[in-house]
DNA sequence: CGGCAAATTGACACATCTCAAAGCCTGTGG
DNA sequence: CCACAGGCTTTGAGATGTGTCAATTTGCCG
C-alpha cells in the first residue's frame, strides 16, 4: 500500500527497517474519485491526511469571480495533504484530474510515529518543504518564463517525477489534465494554452496527443525552459 | 534577541516556558546586509539557518536570462531559511531589500532543540507550512488576479503581517522595496507596474510615497483584492 | 451512428512590454 | 546652504502578447 512512498523517501534519505514498519502500520481508508471531485475541500478542518495511491491530483483555489488556479500537480506516492496535519484548515482544495484513488491516515497515526522517531517526523517535513520549492518554480515560470518555457518547464517537471515511478517510457508518458487545466496551471487563456501547445510542437520539442506526452530530445527542452532539477531534491542524504 | 521569533510563534499556539528558554539558548552570529546584498546564495550548502532581526528580505531566484523572480517578501521576526535545514541545498537565494540585521543560527541548535522538544519542532514545520501557504496565494495572485488586484492583495498581506510586528500606524506602514522590486514580485514590466500602482491611487484604494505605504480603507481594498487573511494562519490552537 | 467533451481556428479588442526620454527626489560634497 | 549626481519614478508611443467570443473540427464512448 505505502511503497510508492516509502520508495520516495528513501530517495531522499536512509530509512531505517523499524522506520518502514512504522509506516506500513499506518491506519487508513482508501477513497477513489472521479474527475474533478474533491478529495480535500478548501476550508475544512480534515483530522486526516491524504495520499494519492493511483492517478493524477492537484491543488487548486478559487476565486471570488470563479477563476480557477492550480498552485501544484501530484503524483502517485505523494503525501499531497501532509500540510492540514499542522495548517489545520485548509487553504486550497485537493481536486482529482481524472480518476485517483487516495489514502487517508489519521493525524493521530502520524502523531505517533513522529513522536517514535523524529527522523521519520524531519522526512516528512522535508516533504512539505519540497512541495514548497515545487512552488517557488512555479511563481518563477509564471512570473518571469515565456508561456512556451513555462509549459516546457512543467513537463520537464513531470517527466522527472514520473520516471522514478517508472511512469516514462521511451520518452512518453500518461498525463491526463486537459488544456482547460493546463490553463488553470500555467494562469493562461484556453485559447493561447493550445496556440503555445502548437508551438512546442511546431518546435519539435514535444509530442502531445490523447493525454500521452512524448519528449524527443529532453535535454533539448531543458535548455529551452531553462530547467534544472536541483530543487526537486532527488539526493540522497542525511536529514 | 529572540522575542518577536517567539510572539511570532505564540500567536499560533501555546508555547511552554522550556520551550521559550530552548529558544532563548540559541547559538547565534549576527550579520547586518545593504541593499541588494545576499544573506544566503541560490546553491549554497548553509550550516546555519537564518532569521531576520530588522528591516525586510525576499526570497529571489535568477533565472538563465537575467531575470528574477520573487517569491516571498519576509519582515522581522520571520525564521527565513528554515528551509535549508533540511533542504541542504539552497534552491533560491536571500536577498536584503534594505539595510537589514539577521541571526545565524547553528542546524546543531535547531537538532537539539527539536529533540529536546518535539512540539516546538512541530512550531517550526507549521512557520515553513504557512510560508508555503503565502506562496500559493501569490501563484494565485500572479495566475488569476489582475495587476491592480495583485498589488493590492500584497499589500494587505504586508498590513497585516506587519500590524502584528505593531508597525503600522493608521494604515500606514514602511514598506521599502522599490517599484523595480516590487515588478519582480508580480512578475510585470517596471512601466506597468508603475501603472497599475497610480490606478490604485486614482481608485482611492492606497496612498504610497517615498517608501510608505498608507491604505485609507482597508475593507475596501480587501474587497477590491479579493484578500481573506486566513491562509496567515493566525489563530492560535494546539499543533 | 449520434452525442458530447476536448481541441483547434479566426478575428478583433485589449493588456502589457519595450524603448527612450524627462522629471523628481535624496544624499553628498563643496 | 546650494549644486550636483545618481537612483527612482513617471510619461509617451508603438510593437507584441494575450484574452475573448464564437464557430468548427476531432476523437472518444455508448
Amino acid at each position: 500500500m505505502f511503497e510508492r512512498l516509502i520508495a520516495g523517501l528513501e530517495r531522499r534519505d536512509e530509512l531505517s527497517d523499524i522506520e518502514k514498519a512504522i509506516i506500513e502500520g499506518f491506519r487508513f481508508r482508501v477513497q477513489s474519485f472521479d474527475d474533478g471531485q474533491e478529495l480535500v475541500a478548501e476550508g475544512s478542518r480534515p483530522s486526516e491526511s491524504c495520499l494519492v495511491l493511483t492517478g493524477f491530483t492537484a491543488r487548486a483555489q478559487f476565486l471570488s469571480d470563479g477563476a480557477r488556479q492550480i498552485s501544484a500537480v501530484h503524483v502517485p506516492g505523494d503525501f499531497v495533504d501532509l500540510h492540514c496535519f499542522l495548517l489545520k484548515t485548509m487553504d486550497h482544495s485537493i481536486v482529482a484530474i481524472r480518476q485517483c484513488t487516495a489514502a487517508y491516515i489519521p493525524h493521530s497515526s502520524l502523531r505517533e510515529a513522529i513522536a517514535a522517531s523524529p527522523h521519520l517526523g524531519r522526512l516528512f517535513w522535508l516533504a512539505t518543504l519540497i512541495d514548497a520549492a515545487i512552488q517557488r518554480a512555479w511563481i518563477s515560470s509564471i512570473g518571469r518564463r515565456t508561456p512556451a518555457q513555462h509549459i516546457g518547464h512543467l513537463l520537464c517537471e513531470l517527466h522527472e517525477r514520473l520516471d522514478l515511478l517508472g511512469l516514462v517510457k521511451d520518452g512518453s508518458f500518461e498525463f491526463p489534465p486537459t488544456q482547460t487545466d493546463i490553463s488553470d496551471m500555467v494562469g493562461l487563456s484556453l485559447v493561447h494554452v493550445n496556440r503555445t501547445i502548437q508551438e512546442l510542437r511546431a518546435k519539435g520539442l514535444v509530442a502531445w496527443s490523447s493525454r500521452v506526452v512524448t519528449i524527443p530530445d529532453l535535454a533539448r527542452l531543458k535548455r529551452f525552459a531553462d530547467f534544472d532539477p536541483s530543487y526537486l531534491n532527488l539526493v540522497k542524504e542525511p536529514r
